[in-house]
DNA sequence: ACTATTATTAATAATCATTCCGATTACTAT
DNA sequence: ATAGTAATCGGAATGATTATTAATAATAGT
């Protein structure tokens, strides 16, 4: 008899080093790096590695809630491992990404909700303006 | 004696029938509509219309402070006339956007500035859950 | 440990939105 | 009307991402 303990929805994964080393990648920088970066970080240790292979991982890891894809208005995406709720400060000058964690704002959510026939699961804010590096420079 | 009475960071336009009709064409609809959608609509009222000119325009539009260009984790961009300040609900399902005015929290940039070494100019508030239309249907 | 099975990979081609470019056309001021 | 310049068109180029396929590696069962 074979029994299933895995969640219905959830599809499983074999591992694999390309992934497990590309996870660990992402959990040890605060960048909010983009596929070809981690790409070109991962080749080190992977020479054969491809650029497809980043991607599809990727998206198993963002399908897994283990990592999140952030669009900073730019043509490309980066992304970031998940821990805890916070916001981004991103700057106009330069595109740099920084995470802000100070404060979050949980009940808007509900409160947002209140006024509109819309169910709210979840919010992003994402401040912009000049980061220091740039406001010195100029 | 030539003299500038422009400012001299912001670029003059001469206006266009196109760029005239695009920017009117965004102001009537509430759909926040992609660059191809935009160009189906004009293509009627100008047969030679060529999708760069839309994008070029757009861009345009957008330095000028008259249009923003949404994301909404597509893989394409939507566009809208700026009006007032707003945010927006992002339906899961649909990838619909609705605009939500009835609040808007101006305060908020100052208080987060506070906590940290970013000046900031803006930001934007986008909620995501499900529209009561896919709620119906599901 | 061995084998069969099946997922993952590497390489590359395909896709899709967007941008760029050269030639042509339309405005505007003189 | 003409010259000068900006806007347009059409299509090609770009760049990020996704799909395809044959080879490779991880897992389960023996």
């Amino acid at each position: 008899m074979r029994v299933n303990h895995q969640d219905r929805s959830a599809k499983s994964y074999r591992s694999s080093r390309q992934r497990e080393r590309l996870l660990a990648l992402l959990r040890s920088t605060g960048i909010h790096p983009t596929a070809s970066w981690l790409y070109d970080q991962l080749k080190k240790d992977f020479p054969s590695l491809s650029l497809g292979t980043v991607y599809r991982n990727l998206s198993i890891l963002i399908e897994q809630g283990l990592v999140r894809k952030i669009d900073s208005g730019s043509t490309f995406d980066r992304f970031e491992a998940k821990t805890t709720p916070h916001y981004h400060l991103i700057c106009n000058k330069c595109g740099k990404i920084i995470d802000f964690e100070q404060r979050f704002f949980p009940e808007i959510n509900k409160e947002i909700s209140r006024s509109t026939d819309f169910d709210i699961e979840s919010h992003r804010i994402d401040f912009f303006g000049t980061c220091s590096d740039c406001r010195t420079i100029s």
